[in-house]
DNA sequence: CGACACATGTAACACGTTACATGATTTG
DNA sequence: CAAATCATGTAACGTGTTACATGTGTCG
């Protein structure tokens, strides 16, 4: 989904063909998320086909560059305005990995949570050090940054709740020795309204 | 990845069929994420194939078992061991629309900001709902709805940061009358290593 | 010339969704 | 009996990835 109507939205910007939309979409959201040239494409061909796109002659450059049709910004008005719900989520690998860890034999949770902390508490590091890095211009850029290490911070909370609830369920034997877990009461209210 | 990995798992607590694994993928992560029965066919053909799973013999009612094989249950653990890294996570719908609209005329990011905001809140007050439902035993299922808690918490956050970073860029006009950001800092360290 | 960036595409495959077809068994 | 549930599958399509094929232009 985010491909095609992000290609609808660099195309709001004004025609373009397929290759420099790939170059803007990269530019905008920072080289995170590569977007492949072929789905670029595909992508404009199925566009066409819904008439949300309209395809230019080719000039002499051998460029073959599309425009938006008054469909197409619809469409594209129709995304910016209606939220991303859970629904059109992808499942969360991680959540399910845990829950199904839990009734795994031979799976030691604990040692999975550990794992993946440590590899989300080096990501969100990475993250810190491109926020330095991009101190420049580019908003977009920076907010996407801030997403990710926002993102980044709730799962190593997770985490730590999720050790803890694991901790509190094994009553019988007290806590081992080396261990940190200082996590934050699960308990939450809605902010406000 | 999921799903197949998810089968993996189910399978390595004992054989079941197709039907069976559909509902006890369901039962384990709590219905949030419902899992389509053709895909559970096509995802055993598949993983049969790479010798990850072995058919048994069609049984009297007509049901078709499988058994985890030692290569699965290798496949398996390395699926536990190996820690979620950014890169096999999807692109971030939500980071991409909003990237996108501050450099597309005629949208007002503001007002995706907020329909977004709202949208984020009611999902979190649903989720807090069915926290609140799902106060029995099921361990895996409250730890998931946990996990979409902390999710929305982040998100919210984010947006309202988001709002911030826009009125601050917009240093020309005051800050309109009924608002309200109370955003904390962008700013966080690593809480430790 | 040879390597690299530019530019457009196709093929094959994995994964996900919706929808359809087909039957057996159970239950009101 | 009729409807629901159980159970297995296939078809079509969208989306995403990797890889390949093909050609132009530029620069060392």
């Amino acid at each position: 989904m985010s491909v095609k109507h992000g290609l609808l939205a660099l195309l709001e910007r004004g025609p373009a063909y397929g290759y420099q939309l790939r170059a803007s979409f990269e530019e905008s959201t920072g080289a995170t998320w590569p977007l492949n040239i072929g789905q670029v494409y595909t992508t404009l061909t199925r566009l066409e086909r819904d008439h949300l796109v309209r395809a230019l002659p080719e000039n002499q450059q051998g460029q073959r560059p599309y425009t938006i049709t008054d469909a197409g910004r619809a469409a594209l008005a129709v995304w910016f305005t209606t939220p991303v719900t859970g629904n059109d989520r992808p499942r969360d690998e991680l959540a399910i990995k845990l829950a199904l860890a839990l009734t795994t034999p031979d799976i030691d949770v604990s040692s999975v949570v550990q794992a993946q902390r440590i590899a989300t508490i080096r990501a969100l590091q990475e993250y810190t050090r491109l926020k330095k890095q991009a101190d420049n211009g580019d908003l977009a850029w920076q907010l996407i940054i801030d997403s990710m290490i926002f993102r980044a911070e709730g799962e190593i909370r997770w985490l730590d709740h999720c050790e803890a609830t694991l901790l509190r369920r094994s009553t019988t034997t007290p806590p081992p020795s080396g261990n940190r877990v200082d996590v934050d009461a699960p308990e939450r209210e809605a902010t406000n309204t």
